[in-house]
DNA sequence: TTGTAAGCGTTATCAT
DNA sequence: ATGATAACGCTTACAA
């Protein structure tokens, strides 16, 4: 690989000069610019980042930490950054911390040392005073999860009206024995906490208390979806209704109760979240909670890239829109 | 953020000999190691990547390149790379070519630059010539995709078997209008080329045509699959059977077709590619070939890291089994 | 066994 | 407008 030297000797001019055409710095002569010019093609010269880096500049590249990317919810979220990131001529790393605080820490060790120069979270292992003190290492945004009480930017949605609308159409629809899927446990801070809240404010609207062997926390795939089904039809008294955190657990459920000879949504009724492509896909086609994955991705890239450029952002939280898509499974 | 100075400071050693710890040489006295440990700890030192790698030796970046992260075969294959690289202390980047030749170039010049120490790349977008030149500026690995005449190492699949197993099914069964659906062209080098001449010599054998219509070229997504269930809709004369190239596509063949009141697999067949989740979600549950995307993505890795240890390869071509799993769509 | 010093490819500072 | 030089943080001959 040539070097800055070699650009330099060819065109029988210093470093600085050359240095000074690469980064295009106004006093330059037009002659000389010429000369470095023709020199970089003819030795097809490429700046190296990593010199560039250790100089301490470049900012151009963007770490996502998700916590698996074959959940098609996080894949398209990050097809979403990438892309925005590439047009912008930013880098995207994708980092899976697979639902493990050790990983998630050697990741963002990385901003520590410089391999990125700042970090998308769309989920939270470690507890918030561990991941904020690397806030001084270099930019932190919250996409997608978030905390309730955080000094941090963030996109996100409103989950308490996606869980509550879900469980308010699931209660027009006249059902009364609700079950209840979460990604999380039924305690904790942000997202999940508030499809917890929405959920049981939906329930007490409707007059209804939560049955506790109908909560399943910790559902992420389709084969817990399963699972939880083959819990559901083990029961004596059984749910008419299944409000899950995710398509993919619904889907889960969905072919688990067809297995066993139940009708949907007559037998039992599911809702699902995200909107998924599988919603379309699984018959009966899936009711679930819209998220705008792709605006999503759009706007914490545009709002990293502001932070990653010092600029002042107007506001801490990005809010988007969620909304209802029904289908046949309710 | 600490130096190596810093920490050779604090211990009251040299920097060469810290380095010699974090290196871990063999020539340092238990005494002073442990003194530059203490020191390491105390402020809580992590070396630089940016800096080793200028220096020149570090090599535990792999960058793979996919066409996009959404195909659910490419985030399975993704996620298994990124597992087994994990654990063997590589760092993993991605990178969507989205099909674009630029793009991929883009990406393939992060190895000139030493960002990425070795590519492992699961498709090719541009003439082999073109990728080729990037050989000297660190090892690429084909995974999944692959060229038959070139020197490169791969990791495959027996492609002709795969396409041959499933239209033989298609015949057994007693089809003779067998439409064929590819995510390439009908006549190219590497993997597509393969499956066609699978789906061609299965055909011969069965002392069937292609007829050309029934060939469709360029379907990628589960919306193409509808939109070309929708064309065979429109027909005088249609196949009773479609061999598909991957399950995404043949699931929206099955959702259109449904949603037209067409019976499956009775009106008419559809088979896929893959093995994806989807396979058993879609009603009826999908016939398809399986690739074994993790142990593909394993041996990837397992060999890439040969590859930058400049260990010698027994083997330029690794090949996985490929088998048909028989569902309900045929 | 340990330390000194050169060098990796840039860019910023200071002269000229 | 241009050039010499130091510095970024690390590794590695070479010396001691």
């Amino acid at each position: 690989m040539p070097t800055i030297s070699d650009v330099a000797k060819l065109s029988g001019l210093s470093k600085s000069t050359v240095s000074r055409v690469i980064n295009n710095y106004p006093h330059v002569s037009k002659e000389k610019r010429e000369l470095v010019e023709k020199a970089m093609k003819e030795l097809s010269y490429t700046p190296s980042p990593t010199a560039r880096r250790m100089r301490g500049q470049v900012t151009t590249t963007i770490g996502v930490i998700i916590p698996r990317i074959t959940n098609p919810f996080f894949s398209y979220l990050v097809n979403a950054i990438e892309q925005t990131a590439y047009k912008n001529g930013h880098q995207v790393i994708i980092f899976q911390s697979n639902e493990n605080k050790e990983k998630e820490i050697d990741f963002l060790n990385l901003l520590k040392t410089n391999q990125v120069d700042g970090v998308i979270m769309t989920a939270i292992e470690n507890d918030w005073e561990v991941v904020r003190s690397f806030q001084e290492f270099g930019p932190i945004l919250l996409c997608n999860e978030y905390l309730n009480n955080a000094d941090v930017p963030t996109v996100r949605l409103d989950q308490i009206k996606g869980a509550y609308i879900g469980t308010k159409h699931l209660l027009e629809k006249g059902h009364t024995k609700i079950a209840y899927c979460t990604g999380g446990l039924f305690a904790v801070d942000g997202k999940d906490c508030d499809r917890n809240q929405g959920f049981q404010k939906a329930m007490q609207e409707g007059g209804l208390t939560v049955n506790p062997p109908w909560v399943f926390v910790n559902k992420h795939t389709m084969e817990d979806g399963k699972a939880v089904m083959r819990q559901i039809l083990d029961m004596k008294e059984r749910p008419t209704a299944v409000f899950t955190g995710s398509d993919e657990v619904a889907g889960g459920i969905i072919v688990e109760a067809k297995e066993s000879g139940l009708n949907i949504p007559e037998d039992i009724a599911v809702i699902g979240f995200d909107d998924q492509p599988l919603a379309e896909l699984v018959a009966p086609k899936l009711t679930t909670i819209r998220q705008p994955v792709n605006d999503m991705g759009q706007k914490a890239v545009q709002i990293m890239i502001k932070m990653l450029n010092h600029e002042k952002l107007e506001q801490m939280e990005y809010e988007l829109p969620i909304e209802l898509i029904c289908r046949q499974s309710t």
